[in-house]
DNA sequence: AACGAAGTCAACCGCTAATTT
DNA sequence: GAAATTAGCGGTTGACTTCGT
């Protein structure tokens, strides 16, 4: 690991940060074009620009590199990363991998900025109506205990909910599994 | 119009894994 | 097999923009 060089006293050059220039992007893009996207060290050296071969891969693989898709994140994209976060979590790369034109940068993004609030709040929603749910849940037990001995042998209402059913997703049919199973087949291609 | 808060997003950093020497 | 180098990932930062007061 190369130290920083902070003060100027080594003869290194100080590298560029910050925000690339159309004229940086446009020496990569065309080195990248004419050699190949490999060795980013050499890269950087070789195209002329004053920075690390890691800034040059970032700037290529979010930017410049070619079917890269910038914005606008459709509704089905958005159902496709909310459901592979769900599997994967903080996978950016393998839910960028399933975008296509998409980067894992833009998707961590748009996950932080847009998805999470997205996520918080439908939290909130589902929590208040489980709380809902669990004091149903308490007066129907209580109901229960209390008739038990004559409701026995008589069937059920419609109203009394079995909750152990109602959150068994083990019994939920094909439920997203025909969506994983795709998943894990594609997965599996080399 | 001016200001601060909140949101967005490009880029950097630190780390690990993979590859090369 | 060990050390050095390179690639790639996810978390974080900071500059810029938008919004509300």
């Amino acid at each position: 690991m190369a130290p920083k060089n902070i003060d100027g006293s080594a003869k290194k050059v100080a590298l560029n940060k910050g925000a690339w220039t159309a004229e940086e992007d446009q020496k990569l893009s065309q080195y990248i074009e004419i050699h190949g996207a490999k060795r980013w060290k050499t890269i950087a050296l070789e195209a002329g620009l004053n920075r690390c071969g890691k800034s040059c891969r970032l700037r290529w693989l979010n930017y410049l590199r070619p079917n890269i898709k910038r914005g606008n994140i459709s509704d089905a994209e958005e159902d496709l990363i909310l459901r592979l976060h769900k599997l994967l979590g903080n996978r950016w790369s393998l839910i960028a991998g399933r975008l296509p034109g998409r980067t894992d940068n833009e998707i961590k993004n748009y996950w932080n900025s847009h998805l999470r609030k997205k996520i918080n709040q439908k939290e909130k929603v589902v929590a208040s109506a489980a709380q809902e749910v669990n004091i149903l849940t308490q007066e129907t037990c209580t109901i229960t205990h209390a008739d038990v001995e004559g409701a026995k042998g008589s069937g059920t209402s419609a109203g009394n909910l079995d909750m152990n059913t109602f959150f068994d997703f083990t019994i939920d049919g094909s439920y997203g599994l025909e969506w994983v199973n795709k998943f894990l087949e594609l997965d599996e291609d080399p």
